[in-house]
DNA sequence: CTCCGATCCTGATGGC
DNA sequence: TGCCATCAGGATCGGA
């Protein structure tokens, strides 16, 4: 159930793992879809190819080779690690990866919401060519996001969560974000002013970034490819921390609700 | 266009 | 001990 510093965190560890450039030897697909068919050339493509560089787009891996490049979404449930090679697969393990180094890399999904597919080297791709931008580049700025949000109705909380207003940022960053910005979840992005998005794009900015150093947040499933938990999930404020004193105020007790089909966390005394 | 709810799937958890 | 309902870091789709 990776957000973006869950992704970006697996994107540097897949990183050390396969000593870039490496040589792809043998691709296997254990059935034929997770969230969506998975082509039927996707295994010729990817196979014999060699990786140049692995990217992270969105909550998007992309396996960049010269033909063009692998992509892989973890959905909620999705994880890649490395096996010996003669470990037996375990339950639902999906897609193998064999390299000439003798790395062989596993996609295990027990959802199955994850994806993989192939992208054209011109980079074009129904997946990515709607996204927003990436909330740590200088093109994500209090300016750009206020343009994005007029007019809006919906919930501020459901807007930053919506990926073609900004990138990566999932339910549990959504919530923490807002938090520290001081913004009730359920306000209408419409009616933020500049300056209330200029602090939440800071905000945005800045939790990721803490996220990313420490590995992501592991409530629940999250795993990094050597199977370690992230540390982030103790620093978190308000994520399932409903009935708990507000850690900033001391005086508001944290409160949860459904916004937008997903649960929702702030301080109604200092969020507004 | 925007918005909202249903939907895909398995597994963990809690109430009765 | 079942059994059943609910919920889970995501994203797409159809209909209003």
């Amino acid at each position: 159930m990776p957000e973006l510093p869950e992704v970006e965190h697996v994107k540097r560890q897949l990183e050390q793992l396969l000593r870039l450039p490496a040589r792809v030897s043998k691709v296997h697909f254990f059935r034929a879809d997770l969230r969506f068919p998975i082509p039927k050339d996707l295994a010729r493509k990817f196979q014999n190819s060699e990786v140049l560089s692995i990217e992270r787009r969105a909550k998007y891996l992309l396996f960049r080779t010269s033909q063009g490049a692998f992509l892989s979404h973890l959905g909620m449930s999705g994880s890649w690690r490395p096996a010996e090679p003669n470990e037996p697969l375990r339950l639902h393990d999906h897609v193998e990866v064999l390299f000439a180094s003798g790395l062989r890399l596993l996609f295990n999904d027990p959802r199955r919401f994850g994806l993989v597919d192939w992208v054209e080297p011109h980079g074009k791709h129904d997946r990515l060519d709607h996204l927003g931008p990436e909330p740590l580049a200088i093109d994500f700025s209090g300016e750009t996001l206020f343009k994005s949000l007029r007019r809006r109705k919906a919930a501020i909380k459901v807007s930053i969560m919506d990926q073609r207003i900004v990138v990566g940022v999932g339910n549990i960053y959504a919530s923490e974000a807002l938090f520290r910005a001081g913004l009730r979840p359920t306000r209408a992005a419409g009616r933020l002013t500049r300056q209330d998005c200029d602090r939440l794009v800071h905000e945005i900015k800045e939790i990721l970034k803490q996220a990313i150093d420490s590995g992501g947040s592991t409530i629940r499933t999250y795993r990094g490819t050597d199977g370690g938990p992230g540390q982030f999930q103790s620093l978190l404020a308000v994520y399932e921390r409903d009935g708990d004193r507000c850690v900033r105020c001391q005086k508001g007790v944290i409160r949860t609700k459904t916004i937008g089909g997903r649960s929702t966390y702030w301080c109604p005394k200092c969020q507004s």
